[in-house]
DNA sequence: TATGAATGAGTATTCATTCAT
DNA sequence: GATGAATGAATACTCATTCAT
């Protein structure tokens, strides 16, 4: 595995990747603390420490760096998560492995779970020339979808549009950071415990009492 | 009830009422089409036919404007939603309608949902000087605790946090306007469907069965 | 014939024509002293004694303005230089005052032509993107050809390629500005004369003795 | 003639003058294909293959690389032309061979020529601090008004100023560059040939039938 | 009431230049 | 000699706001 190369193959200084790496981290921290659209290039590199112009040197432009955060939340998250999720061996365990370990990421990075939010849901996308929101969607339901497919199969799972049920889960799950960032006080610890148990709920067996609407 | 009265208790003429909510509405579309930072004033003029200036003459400022959307759509859909709400004489049947009537309200008023949501988790509400979003969390969460409470008093919901399955609840339902806007195809009926049935088989009590992590 | 209309067939109010108008006289006026590619928009509004931003109110971008400023200036110098050429009867006579208008509309306002071959020359031509040089050039040379067509017709000049010729004289021309702005002693006068003698030479029949290369 | 001295008289060694005439080339390149302005060190060194700050390491500033630019094309050019010319033994054939080793030139050197009218016309040369343009004007134009004094002196050219006769053969020479660069199309050799004889018409001496204006 | 002219602050980006390695 | 990291100035443009009419 050779580290340090960028999507054309050029690798790049060791130097290099630690300025973008101070960089985005500098972006991620502007963006969760005063939001997507104020965080401009000047202040993301005042928060870093750097000139304008040396964030124009190591990136592209605004698009280029907007998307380098979204890229390494996104990739950072998933390397945090999958383990976990696969160390379980049924999917309802691989599901409560999904969203504890995502809510775990969250507790121990809070700033790049808001600033990941804040660009999803904060018009950032939109600033991404490139960006196919449609596609992103996809990508960020597939795994769960897979995953109540294999329920549903085994019968771990009652019978619901897996579709669906995954955009509740990361409806449950996207609206995390938010309440944090509104109520400094929620303890994650009982948050987490009530989300598992109830998506636990809307997705095991409905039991043999058949009185529902 | 008396019409047309600001906070300062000032009433305000017919015609400055119709141009408040001229200019409003052409907010509220303006914001669901491109995005709530990419809203100015001069376009959201430009859509209601009406000069830049005159939306200063009318609104202290873009945070008044903003929060006068805030206000016009929640208290609109809080109109539309309670009488259905209220109809129902069950706290599980409440919840149902709770659930029903908001999404019934984002199919009827597609742009104001995507609006409040855009102004709501894009940054809007940081633009807001004197805007609480503990206030504003405590007061969207507040008929739901309430309506909760009242349910596993009479033994028709389970156990739990009532603030975090408020939250729940609230996620499932605020993903919807950005699942609309990446899916056009999606079946609301079905969404509002699966969705109701969710969120009651996560909120009514465990059955006899006590296999349960 | 209805006065201030844009291309668009909207009519503009007249302080808005006012403030247009200069606006391009102070943008006409800073390149000729300052050359195209330093004549920023700040130094623009700086010589018309108002604000940035104002510049950009009337013009939608730079390159609306310096097309505004090719588009004025042609059309200022066509209006002035086409009575004269039209007074003339034959086209000897016509090239002479082709030539000789010409020389007398740069002399009238040196900033405009010298403004203008440096929007032409300078690279200003590229920055407007939608303008098609080679369009331009056709435009530039055609009244020339028409005329040298004309008068081969009547034998009062000899046989030449008249694309050629027409490029010829407004290389002559168009070195003008170049000369004055090295040349401030340039005696206009005897300048002109020289050209138009040496225009007429070059165009004229070739007498009867036939000694040549 | 010593080899590699700079206007310091200091000797330059080998690589570096191999260095800087690679840059120079790059320079002229990158001016001739994107036009003078556009023309960043930072181009100019992808096109040579090198660094930006090795560019700066090896002349002072953009203006000597522009300055050298200037000279090393003027001074190329005029070791192309000069033996054409002294091979004629009368000033009507010098001119001729002026006239067309110039154009030669262009057509050996597209990119050259480009880069020259490129810095000439096109602020260059209000770039270089110390640049004269008036002395450059005089040097550009000395040795067509020494041709045309000899001449005149011998009865091979009529009587006309001589300076005003050098600035109208430059100005339809220096007009070429463009033509070339708007009319891809355009034939060289009939370009050239119609100019000589337009040139030569509008110099030789007047013949005996004297009606003229 | 309503308009549109005007301002000034803020944004991303480009670029020549400097400097440590 | 050569590199690439870093700076700071300059540029075009957008926008909320103010104000005279």
């Amino acid at each position: 595995m050779v580290p340090n190369t960028d999507h054309d193959g050029q690798s790049r200084s060791f130097i290099e990747e630690a300025r973008r790496a101070q960089i985005v981290n500098a972006a991620v921290e502007t963006i969760a603390e005063v939001g997507y659209h104020r965080a401009s290039m000047g202040r993301i590199g005042t928060r870093a420490g750097i000139s304008r112009g040396l964030i124009s040197y190591h990136f592209a432009g605004k698009s280029e760096l907007i998307a380098q955060v979204v890229t390494t939340v996104y990739t950072d998250a998933a390397a945090f998560m999958t383990p976990m999720i696969d160390a379980e061996t049924t999917p309802a365990g691989q599901l409560r492995a999904y969203v504890s370990s995502n809510l775990e990421y969250m507790r121990a990075h809070p700033a790049r779970m808001i600033a990941l939010v804040e660009i999803l849901t904060g018009g950032g996308l939109a600033d991404l020339p490139d960006a196919d929101p449609a596609a992103f969607d996809r990508q960020m339901l597939l795994p769960l979808e897979q995953l109540f497919a294999a329920g549903q199969e085994c019968g771990e799972f009652r019978d619901f549009d897996v579709t669906v049920m995954a955009r509740i889960v990361r409806g449950v799950i996207d609206a995390v950071p938010t309440a944090l960032s509104r109520d400094p006080d929620l303890d994650i610890d009982r948050y987490l415990r009530e989300i598992t148990t109830a998506i636990a709920h809307a997705t095991r067996p409905v039991p043999s009492t058949p009185e529902e609407t």
